[in-house]
DNA sequence: TCAAGCATTGCTTGCTAAGT
DNA sequence: ACTTAGCAAGCAATGCTTGA
């Protein structure tokens, strides 16, 4: 790699190489650049084109050019040369002083140089575009493939080229101080000066009387991201980001062949007992050597390595065998440790486990949000417990008084019912569980839950076609289907609803069917890809199926997932429509409480509740088995009127019934429910008359009515002078019924 | 490979029915 | 006159897929 030392250029060769020069680093050149004669004093020389200023050295005068364009000047008058004034930048100069006063300043030249040209065949640093060799030390230059103008809005563009600059200059000087070179220097403070200049080649140094001159050209352009990447990771400010850039530099950057074979020598020599381990550890070692070195050599290298195992040696055939398999295998650090059973620490030591020790960061987060939440919770408890009322918790707390409500109702401690301290509660183990990591392993396939999900995009269409009345006959036909027998459902849809040509009526009962199988709790479905009718679904969630493998997320059509399901998988499936309010027909929402907004007109009455079903039959045997004539008749009555009973009061029921342990408890749960409570409904239940609502379900009036309030509330808002405590019109269209032993009429 | 984007899911909260 | 609670829309955190 040595150059030869020049002792005298001749008059052509100097300018030739000035003109090379300036061409390299100022290519396509029409700006303003400097040119400096230094002699007793520096003369700056603002020159448009430079070439005329190009001529033979003077033996008294050392000659420099800016590295980079600068402004003309708006008054014709010679700008300075400052940084502000510079117009344009596409070099990055790299200036080494190699002189020592103990040795010969061409052997300290010429020392560095190698030392450059090896790191830049290792890929340790870029190669220059251009080495000079400025007579007292090397010049390096790097060409960028466009210039960066400094203007406003390229403040970032600057930023980055400055930082690259500076990480260039540091990376060499890193470099050289590692190396044996340690009088080399290089002056970090005028690197990334844009308006530095350099000495021109073709010029002789006066101090040192030796040529300045172009010792390596490889005429190499860079972009800043190809320079960028030599270099290590930005240094951010930020520690979380940080971190992730050192973890992203860690993990990208995988080791090299060679420092991976030496750490598993290293592993090797670490231990004495490597019994049960030997081939594999082999194996991995010719696998990776393999990766770097010829055939021969990595079976030499891997004959060396088993003679390094200190209990006993692999055999000749097995090492001959692992040879003559000659495979590349390049094992990661985790493989490694996982192959060899390694201790976490001592995969740590050994630099395979870049993981350790390392901060589950999502954890953490989760962690914290949990935290935020329970001193909450805690605050409005201990408010409660405080408080005359739940709107002074809300005051106090400064917590919307329903979200008080519901933090009392979850924890047991509400204003009619109050806990005696916040202590009663087992804050860590609340605390535990929520923070409680899912882990996705640990399901199995009885747990496991796949969720789907219906996408309509040509809902409206079938809308504009089918009425009520055809959707009913659907669903009462689809459900008597799914009540006889799965298998019957499956090949009935296959056959009859999958190869029908008639897309809307497909849609349908595609709906009809998700629907009816999800009221029934009977599991679940579904979803289809119909040409000309976008019904798009995936699974959402990772399920096992029943041999406990995982089914990834993944799209199926309609028929694998009955497929699936005949041979005795179980599905959850959940639909829900991209935009409810062009299908409220089947407006669904993942919400545990699941209903379609207008039920009331399709199914007629909750009778299509699993719920309902219940209560219908516990009610019935209830007034099979019911010893007093006149609980007899009032249950009857209740049985009659149960699609009618008010919702909140049928789950009240619901709940009160479904806790019993037989029919003798239930009746007594329903006796004790009608007497402690003095419910209109309970009363029409002894009394035989009484008030009732008028049907259980919002009205569409009140949901118009509902909506406007909505809007006008959003509106209020929008115009900034609304708050949470807004006075709503109250609906005042609720009336209710009369029942005077014949039928029912409507009150005022 | 990784950030953007989307789906899921738990939680929040306005409105209002219904209970005390 | 107040509390409790259901519904449902929306929000935010989280986790998975996708596509550049």
């Amino acid at each position: 790699m040595d150059y030869t030392y020049l002792t005298e250029l001749s008059a052509e060769e100097q300018i030739q190489m000035q003109k090379n020069f300036v061409n390299t680093i100022i290519p396509n050149e029409k700006r303003l650049m400097f040119y400096c004669e230094l002699k007793n004093r520096m003369n700056q020389v603002g020159v448009v084109n430079i070439e005329p200023f190009l001529r033979p050295h003077y033996t008294d005068v050392d000659h420099y050019v800016s590295i980079n364009r600068f402004h003309y000047s708006e008054n014709g008058t010679m700008p300075k040369r400052e940084a502000k004034n510079v117009a344009a930048m596409q070099t990055m100069y790299i200036d080494l002083d190699c002189s020592n006063h103990n040795r010969r300043i061409e052997h300290e030249i010429n020392n560095t140089y190698c030392l450059l040209q090896e790191w830049i065949h290792n890929g340790l640093i870029p190669e220059a575009t251009m080495i000079n060799d400025t007579g007292k030390g090397l010049a390096l230059f790097y060409v960028l493939d466009s210039s960066i103008h400094p203007t406003d809005k390229n403040v970032k563009m600057v930023n980055l080229y400055d930082f690259i600059y500076r990480g260039l200059a540091k990376l060499i000087k890193a470099k050289l101080e590692e190396s044996d070179l340690r009088v080399l220097g290089l002056d970090m403070k005028v690197v990334a000066e844009h308006s530095r200049i350099c000495r021109l080649p073709g010029t002789l140094n006066t101090k040192s009387k030796t040529w300045c001159q172009i010792i390596y050209d490889s005429n190499k352009r860079y972009s800043l991201k190809e320079l960028r990447a030599y270099l290590p990771a930005r240094e951010c400010v930020n520690k979380e980001k940080k971190k992730i850039y050192e973890f992203n530099e860690l993990r990208n950057h995988s080791k090299s062949d060679s420092i991976r074979l030496q750490q598993m020598r290293e592993i090797q020599s670490s231990r004495y007992d490597w019994n049960g381990y030997h081939q594999i550890f082999c194996f991995m070692y010719y696998g990776r050597a393999r990766s770097c070195m010829s055939h021969k050599e990595a079976a030499e290298a891997l004959r060396w390595f088993n003679a390094g195992f200190r209990d006993r040696q692999l055999e000749h055939y097995q090492i001959e065998e692992i040879i003559r398999n000659d495979r590349v295998r390049r094992y990661s650090g985790s493989r490694i440790k996982q192959e060899l059973n390694l201790e976490a620490e001592d995969a740590h030591r050994f630099g395979l486990d870049i993981n350790y020790g390392w901060v589950d960061r999502d954890a953490e987060r989760k962690q914290i949000n949990v935290d935020k939440k329970l001193e909450r919770d805690k605050m409005v408890i201990q408010a409660i417990i405080e408080s005359e009322s739940m709107n002074d918790v809300a005051a106090r707390t400064n917590v919307p008084k329903r979200t008080c409500e519901d933090i009392a109702r979850r924890y047991g401690c509400n204003m009619r019912n109050k806990l005696k301290s916040v202590d009663d509660i087992d804050w860590d183990s609340i605390r535990e569980e929520k923070i409680r990591v899912k882990h996705r392993n640990i399901k199995t396939a009885e747990n496991s839950t796949i969720v789907t999900n219906i996408e309509l995009t040509e809902r409206m269409k079938a809308r504009s076609i089918v009425n009520e009345t055809y959707v009913k006959e659907y669903f009462e036909f689809i459900e008597s289907e799914l009540k006889q027998s799965s298998t019957r459902a499956i090949e009935w849809f296959q056959n009859d609803v999958l190869d029908n040509d008639d897309t809307v009526k497909r849609t349908l009962l595609i709906n009809a069917l998700a629907i009816v199988a999800d009221l029934y709790d009977s599991s679940k479905f579904l979803k289809y890809q119909i040409d000309g009718i976008d019904i798009v679904a995936t699974w959402a969630t990772t399920g096992f199926d029943s041999n406990g493998f995982i089914i990834n997320k993944k799209k199926y059509d309609l028929k694998t997932i009955f497929n699936y399901k005949s041979k005795g998988n179980e599905f959850i499936v959940d639909i829900q429509y991209k935009d409810r309010n062009i299908v409220p027909d089947f407006s669904y929402r993942t919400n545990e409480n699941r209903y379609f907004d207008k039920r009331y007109e399709i199914a007629a009455n909750r009778m299509e509740t699993i719920r309902y079903r219940q209560l219908e039959e516990v009610l019935s045997r209830a007034v099979d088995t019911c010893p007093n004539s006149a609980v007899k008749a009032g249950l009857d009555h209740l049985l009659f009127r149960l699609p009618y009973v008010t919702n909140k009061r049928f789950y009240g029921l619901y709940n009160t019934i479904m806790e019993a342990e037989d029919w003798d408890d239930m009746v007594n749960r329903i006796l004790e429910n009608v007497s402690k409570k003095k419910n209109p409904e309970i009363d029409d239940l002894i009394k035989f008359t009484g008030h009732r609502k008028t049907s259980p379900f919002k009205t569409r009036a009140q949901r118009v009515a509902q909506q406007k309030n909505r809007e006008r509330l959003k509106q209020i808002r929008e115009n900034g002078d609304g708050n949470k405590t807004v006075q709503y019109e109250p609906i005042k269209h609720m009336k209710f019924d009369i029942y005077d032993g014949n039928g029912w009429t409507k009150t005022a």
